[in-house]
Order: C-alpha cells, then structure tokens, then sequence
DNA sequence: TTGTATGCGTTATCAC
DNA sequence: GTGATAACGCATACAA
C-alpha cells in the first residue's frame, strides 16, 4: 500500500518533464527514446494514473450512477445486470444508490449529481411528485428515467406499457373459460400500481365482464404482502377462478396461499403474475407472467445515457418496450399446448 | 443542466475571496456579515462543492468498492443489501464491480485501485489464486476480503465455516435416521466446492457412515446445473434417502427434480442446502439450510473497511461468522416438533 | 519534439 | 477575520 507514483515521480526517473510524460502516456506523437524511458520508468514505478485528477481536469468521470428503489426487487435486480456489462464495455464504472423509495431520497440522488462524481444517472422512480419532476428538470447531469414520466418533461425516457401487457393477460385468462377473475396490487398511489389497477378495469370493460370491487385487492408489490392481500381476496370471494397479480412476487405469494387452502393451480384458480422475473419460472406450478421487458428496458437505458453523453444536443429520445405474454403451468397446467 | 458554479463563482457575487467561501463552507471561524453573504450567494447560485476537486485535495474519494462474480447470485445479492445501508450512513457511495468470477477481472480490479477512484475495496473472490494473492497484497488501498485467505496474508478479512456447517446439516439428516445421504458439489476449483466437498467426507467419517464415491455429484452453484447433477445423481443412486446440497439454488433445482420423478421430500428423500438464501425459506417445501451469515458477513465486511479507513495502522483483523443450521420442511415435514 | 506555465475546483497555509 | 497563493495530479496552449 505504498505511496503512488505521479507523472512528477516518473518525469524525474525519466529525466523528462512532465509534459513529455503525459503526452507518452496519451499517446501523443513523441520521439521514439523519449517514448522508451518515459514507459520504463512508469513499468518500474508500477505507475497508475490518477483518475480523480484527470476527471478534474477532463470534467468526466467515467462513472453513472443508477438509482432504484430496493436491489433485491428482482425487476431491479434483472435491470443491474443487464446495466453493468453495457458500461463495462463502455468503459464506465456503476455507482449504484438504493433509495427505498423515498421520493426525497431520490430526490437527493438528483440533486447530488451537482457534485459531478458522475457524467450521467439511470433512476427508475416509483412515485412521481411534482417535486420529483422538478429535480430531473434541474438536473445537473444527464438522466435517464425508466418508467412513465409526465409528458412535458423533456427527458429521455425508456417505458413499457403495462396497460397492453396486462390486458394480455387478461385475455389469455378469459379464453380458457375463466370469468371471476380477481386482482391483487400493489400500491395505488405508485407509477405501477395507479398504472395496473386502471388497466384492470379497462381489460374487464373489454372483455365485457363486470368490474366488481370485491373481486379486488391492494396490498404490496412483494411476496409476503401479496399473500395476505391474497388471503383476504379469498375470504371474500372464495368463488373466483382465476387471479391476476400485478407482479410475480405477489403472484408468488398467491401459489403459496392457494396451495394451503387447498385450492389446485390452475385447476381451481389459474394464476397470471407480471414482470417475467426469473423466479416465475422455476416457481412450481410455473407461474404465467407478462414480461415486461426488464433486461431489455435496462439495456436501452443504458444505451441511451451512453448516446446522451456522445451527443448531448440531441432531442430526447423516448423507448418503449413492448410487454408479451408468457404461458406457463399456472393457467395451463403442466402440459401446454 | 446549465453551467455548475464554483467557489469562485460565488466569492464574485459575494464580493469576498475565494478562501473566505471555503471557509464558511466548512463552518470554519468567518464573521457573521461575512457567513451570510457567502450563504445567500451560494443559495442564490444553487451552488453545490465538486466533489472531483475535493478528493484530489483531500486525496478521500467517498466511494467503496464492491467486487463479486454476479450480482444475480442471492448471496451476494444479501451482501449488497446490508453493505450498501452501512457505507451510505457512514457517507460513502458504492461502486459495484460484477467479475463473473474471472480471476484476471478480480485482478484487474485490485489494480485499478491505483487509479485512486475509491478509498478501498470488498471482495468476494472464488478462486483464490497465487496471482491473486499477490494483487491483494499489492493493493493501492485497503482491501476486505470475505472467503477464505492463504495465512500468511495480512489483509482485514470476514470468514465462516462451512465445513463445521455442513457437519450441522449432516448430523441432522443422520439424527432423522438418514444414512444414504447423497451429495451434489458444485465446481471443486472453486473455494467453497474444495470446503465443502472436503467438509462432507469429514461429516460422514465423523457419523460413521462410509464415503461411497457414487453418493456424490458435481455441478456448478445454480439451479440449472444443480438439477442436472441431481438427476444424474439420482439416476445412479436411486435408493439414496437424502441428499446434501452444497447451497439453495442447487438444493431448489433438487426439489424440482425430485417432484418430476415421484419422490416425495421430506419421506422419501430429504434435502439440505446452505447459505440460507431468502428462497430457501419461500420454497415449497421449505428447504432446511444451513445459514453462513451473508448479511452478518457483509456488514462485517463494510465494517472492517470502515474501521480500517479510519486506522490504517491497526493489524489486520478476521472476523468469523458461527454457521447455524435453520430446520425447516425439506427435511422434517410441513408440521417441525 | 520538448519544456514551461496555466488551469481544473478545492483546501489550507501564510501573511496582513 | 480575511485575502493572496500554493498545492492536489493531470492535460495542454504556447514558447522554445
């Protein structure tokens, strides 16, 4: 853990000044012995650049920050990788905040990047304030926001379109018969949850059946939440034939409580979760789940702070990600088609 | 996103010098006339202090890194979620560094800390190579290794032991009258594959029982791979009453496998893993494992960083994480005592 | 081609 | 108490 090496310790070694060293190191035409000494001289010295000073001086530092609620949400999970390998390649290092979705949290992530430690932020806010808005609006360094953002705000922005995607689902369980069909989500004051309990609706209006507020229950975005919101729906109405889970944790949650009530999947109830996370599918039965795109929608935000910074003039650019179906056990049973 | 004012900035619309802005910045003894002028320029501007200029000065970067083969991994994962709380309330940010278990990555990580980017390092390496030592040893900054070290390296470390772990896991399965208890590995260049194959040997030769080289299988430390060992495993030796597994994801892959071909877990066939990951609990059955304290580890881990940050005199400290077996369905039933 | 000098934004050491 | 000034390590305009 010895003291490092600076292009002052190496120009003295090489008996050259500093701006011969710098130029040898970044490549800079040189002559050839000039060239030689400077890089023996780093080689023995074991020297390494200083990236804080070169950031000082280059105003870039080769660091995006990402910003999510919580990393063990398996969307958010799904997104970091995707993220990470992208910058790698890029030559970026990931500065990774949690903010337990608190707006202030974020916003003070917002806020931070004043401090320059970043050129660029990927945050992906579960609730909108006007005050959140506001910080993207002011922000110090380039943002991309993953999720639905109020039209005016100029930002560029990578969504989905979980109104489509759940009414997929819906579809799919109305062709196999199934009319009482029940609904669990998450909290209706967040971006998803506003955006999913709406959809619902709209899917059963499609659909031509009934909106009926029992067959409807609000509870947490995670497992354990989700099955006591689940429990609950069936004490209520203990007659429905199919569930919808406004994502797969809650869709999770609902296996387990079925199964203690004795109910068969998808025999008795056919169960349908969103967000595709990796656990669906190795959930036994196999749990039917909207994809949502989570890889892909972390791989365009990066793609897109990337191409932001290459060009910081451009008009922002909005992506969307299609949502998609995917059939498994828990509405078709073990052996599909 | 416009232009950032500097302390130079502000000390002109204050009309005082750029030393008396530091100095009431960092509360330091200034005039009251003088602290308000320097406060409501700064406000006024929405001035916020570079952090890049601070740590070349300060030579403190504010930034640990975090370094692990796979973020997806629900270990590491676990780690992250407790160092991540413990270095932001000690103000510091979290770089995350994936090396997809790369030794020549976890190196060129441990190198990097030349660059001065972050004020030291948590890493989790697989393979412990003599390459890889002496990078440790090298390191530009501190370094807290979790996982086992050769001896003579002096470097803060958080360890736990697996073997007298999975002698919990072996003896219990013999207490529930189990004595076919097979054994699914993952790769034995690895780390914990050499700890733990080694640590099943001792735990049978302890219980008496005989090493029977086709009671054992070796995969890798995932689902997927996990359930194919296990049915080769199973195919091979198909009158074995348990099975050890050398983490959850392989023992989940277990319970899959087990299901398709009829055998009942817990009567027929138990099963154990290790690491105690949160989806061995949600499993169905839940999986009986013994825990190694992730969580514990990394808080450990981002502690000791933290201590040695602040006394990079101190010897070089070990922790060790006391392994616990947490009993569960897998092996006793849905109804336990 | 090479060296000198300056600036990136802060902090800290001096005189005043 | 305050202001000029020198670092921190690097990149570069300019002069030689």
């Amino acid at each position: 853990m010895g003291e490092g090496p600076t292009i002052t310790t190496i120009a003295a070694r090489a008996g050259v000044s500093i701006a011969s060293v710098s130029r040898v190191l970044n490549g800079l035409p040189t002559r050839q012995e000039t060239v030689h000494k400077v890089l023996s001289a780093a080689e023995e010295l074991g020297y390494v650049p200083n990236s804080v000073a070169r950031s000082l001086k280059s105003r870039r530092t080769n660091q995006i920050a990402f910003a999510m609620a919580d990393i063990a949400n398996p969307v958010y999970l799904a997104m970091v990788r995707e993220i990470q390998p992208v910058l790698k390649a890029a030559g970026y290092r990931l500065v990774l905040h949690s903010t337990d979705a608190d707006v202030g949290d974020e916003i003070g992530v917002l806020r931070s990047l004043g401090e320059r430690y970043v050129d660029g932020l990927i945050m992906i806010p579960l609730r909108v304030t006007e005050e959140l808005v506001k910080a993207i609006a002011a922000a110090r360094a380039p943002v991309v926001v993953i999720g639905s953002v109020p039209d005016g705000l100029r930002v560029d922005n990578v969504r989905t379109d979980s109104r489509t995607g759940l009414r997929l689902a819906l579809d799919h369980l109305h062709g196999l018969g199934r009319s009482r069909i029940g609904f669990v989500n998450g909290p209706l004051d967040t971006v998803p949850g506003a955006a999913r309990g709406a959809a619902y609706a709209d899917g059963l209006a499609a659909l031509g059946l009934p909106y009926q507020p029992e067959l409807v229950e609000t509870g947490d975005f995670y497992r354990a939440e989700g099955a006591e919101a689940v429990r609950r729906l069936l004490d209520r109405a203990p007659d429905i034939d199919a569930l919808m889970c406004a994502n797969d944790l809650i869709a999770l949650g609902a296996l387990h409580v079925l199964r203690r009530a004795g109910r068969r999947v998808p025999e008795d109830v056919a169960v349908a979760g969103m967000d595709d996370i990796d656990l669906a599918a190795d959930a036994w039965p196999a749990v039917t789940s909207v994809s949502l795109g989570s890889a892909e929608r972390g791989r365009a935000a990066a793609q897109l702070l990337l191409d932001r910074l290459h060009d910081a003039g451009r008009p922002p650019q909005v992506v969307t990600v299609r949502p998609r179906l995917v059939v498994r056990a828990s509405t078709v049973g073990e052996e599909p088609r």
